[in-house]
RNA sequence: GCAGAAGUGGCUCAGUGGUAGAGCAUCGCCUUGCCAAGGCGAGGGCCGCGGGUUCAAAUCCCGUCUUCUGCUCCA
């Protein structure tokens, strides 16, 4: 990247230090690296795996484990395709795009002949054939000045693929765009088999793909992404409650982990902004290093879905009230957020650069214990002192996730995790040998004490509670 | 897709026609008794790829690929 941008007045951080930062310590590679990359796709090495991880689990533990609302589920990648033309996934995006094949300029083809016949009258309804016909029979150039368009495709936000041995006889399906509709479509399995009363809700954490026209921004826009949703049934009229209510508690979840507030912000959708299934939208933006940009989507779908698969399907999917024998179809409150574009608020929200007294830098991650991908480095202080450092060390692997380190001097070891953001540092020294203490030494104070290994033990395990 | 920029060891880059370099990083040994960069040594590059010019190309020319940034678009 060539352009530094830094708009956060009083963070050091931009995107070009978290690149770097992500790739030289194993958070994150560039995809594809050693056939000359893949745009926009991502690997996640040993410590961004265990940063993806640690999210997921704190996201299932307060919307699913501890929730008294809410049960989880797994539903498939792969979806009959009538799911997407009830969700309105097949039809309403299906722009019809055509090119010039001798400057290969891109356009849409009913913009070419809308703009041609200059009255305003619409081409909406037109047939690809009769855009064609249309473009072929009237003097219709490409600005380079020729006219020699490529037949018109449809250009589709889904990724396709074939179930099937054979090409030829496989049937065309989509790869899922969201995690949502796998939900929907088993409400009724789920609802029954939970015996859960409304309101309540269902999670789900998987990968989604859409063939999006402009990725960027690192990970925070990508073709192949996770997803955090929860579909949240609730008695209509009573949505607008609920709403407020998961708005809140997703504001919450995410400065419980330590997200600052003043890097958070809500957004209201206005009016015109609305998805046609929605009867209100509210961003959680947060401010990444390129500027505001959406993390959290908390929407009002009402009963837009469950009614769109009652027609596509024909079967029932409304719920009867136990209580009073009220028959309808639930409303729905659907907060969804990414995981890879909340690593990246996680990141860029812990970074941090220090001037020490010495007048050297120390980078910083202030990750919350919960998300730091290691919780405790194990460090002898000299490498005579490794025996016991490694039995230390095997210990203490079977909490948390621990590094040990025996290279180089000791605060060149303190420095390198805290720019991984392990919270802890346990150093053992020749007094460990006579007693069994050892130093425990904290990442943001850079702070440091005697203590047992089982009450370090305890320490680490009290700091990862939120 | 369009426009711009860039591709030389893991990273940052130097090298503008004549045997591929530096710093940092990595690894080993020594040193190191608590906040990095002390000593010695080692590994690691078909200079993105293909073609051309030349006695000779990382360097000049043409093509191509890839990446990044911006734009178009966006549930």
């Amino acid at each position: 990247m060539a352009i530094e941008k830094n708009i956060k007045p009083n963070s050091p951080v931009t995107m070009d230090k978290l690149v770097a930062l992500c790739k030289n310590r194993g958070f994150v590679f560039p995809g594809s690296e050693i056939y000359g990359g893949l745009a926009n796709s991502w690997d996640y090495g040993p410590l961004g795996v265990e940063l993806l991880n640690n999210i997921k689990k704190a996201w299932w533990k307060k919307f699913v484990s501890s929730s008294k609302y809410n049960v989880g589920m797994d539903s498939s990648i792969l979806l009959n395709p009538e799911v997407w033309v009830a969700s309105g996934h097949v039809s309403s995006f299906n722009d019809p795009l055509i090119d010039c094949k001798n400057c290969k300029t891109r356009y849409r083809a009913d913009h070419l002949v809308e703009e041609h016949m200059k009255n305003g009258e619409s081409v909406d309804g037109w047939s690809f054939e009769k855009l064609k016909e249309y473009i072929d029979s009237h003097d219709i150039k490409c600005s380079c000045g020729k006219k020699d368009f490529t037949d018109i495709r449809k250009f589709n936000m889904m990724l396709r693929t074939y179930l099937g041995a054979v090409d030829s006889t496989a049937s065309e399906t989509y790869i899922r765009p969201e995690t949502a509709q796998g939900i929907f479509i088993n409400f009724r399995s789920v609802q029954r088999t939970s015996r859960k009363k409304l309101p309540f809700g269902i999670a789900q954490i998987g990968k989604a793909f859409r063939n999006e026209i402009t990725p960027g921004n690192f990970i925070f826009r990508t073709r192949e992404f996770e997803q955090m949703e929860l579909e949240f049934f609730c008695k209509p009229g009573e949505d607008l409650e609920w709403f407020s209510y998961w708005r809140k508690f997703c504001f919450d979840w995410l400065t419980s982990l330590g997200i600052k507030e003043e890097n958070l912000r809500y957004r209201d959708h206005d009016k015109e902004e609305l998805s046609h299934y929605s009867n209100a939208t509210t961003d959680i933006e947060f401010l990444f290093p390129f500027g505001w940009g959406e993390l959290w989507g908390i929407a009002d779908r009402t009963d837009y879905d469950l009614n769109a698969h009652m027609k596509q399907s024909g079967e029932d999917l409304s719920y009867t009230d136990p209580f009073t024998n009220e028959k309808f179809v639930p409303y729905v409150i659907e907060p969804s957020v990414g995981v890879n574009r909340t690593a990246l608020c996680f990141l860029s929200n812990a970074y941090d650069e220090e001037t020490l007294e010495d007048g050297s830098t120390r980078t910083v991650l202030r990750l919350h214990s919960a998300i730091a991908p290691v919780k405790c480095a194990i460090l002898p202080l000299v490498k005579k002192l490794s025996d016991k450092a490694t039995a230390i060390y095997e210990e203490l692997i079977q909490h948390f996730e621990c590094e040990y380190d025996e290279a180089g001097a000791i605060g060149k070891r303190y420095r390198r995790h805290d720019e991984i953001g392990t919270p802890f540092c346990i150093t053992v020294d020749f007094d460990t040998l006579e007693d069994g203490t050892v130093t425990i030494r904290y990442r943001d104070s850079m702070e440091q004490k005697r203590i047992s290994v089982a009450d370090a033990v305890k320490e680490i395990e009290n700091s990862m509670k939120f």
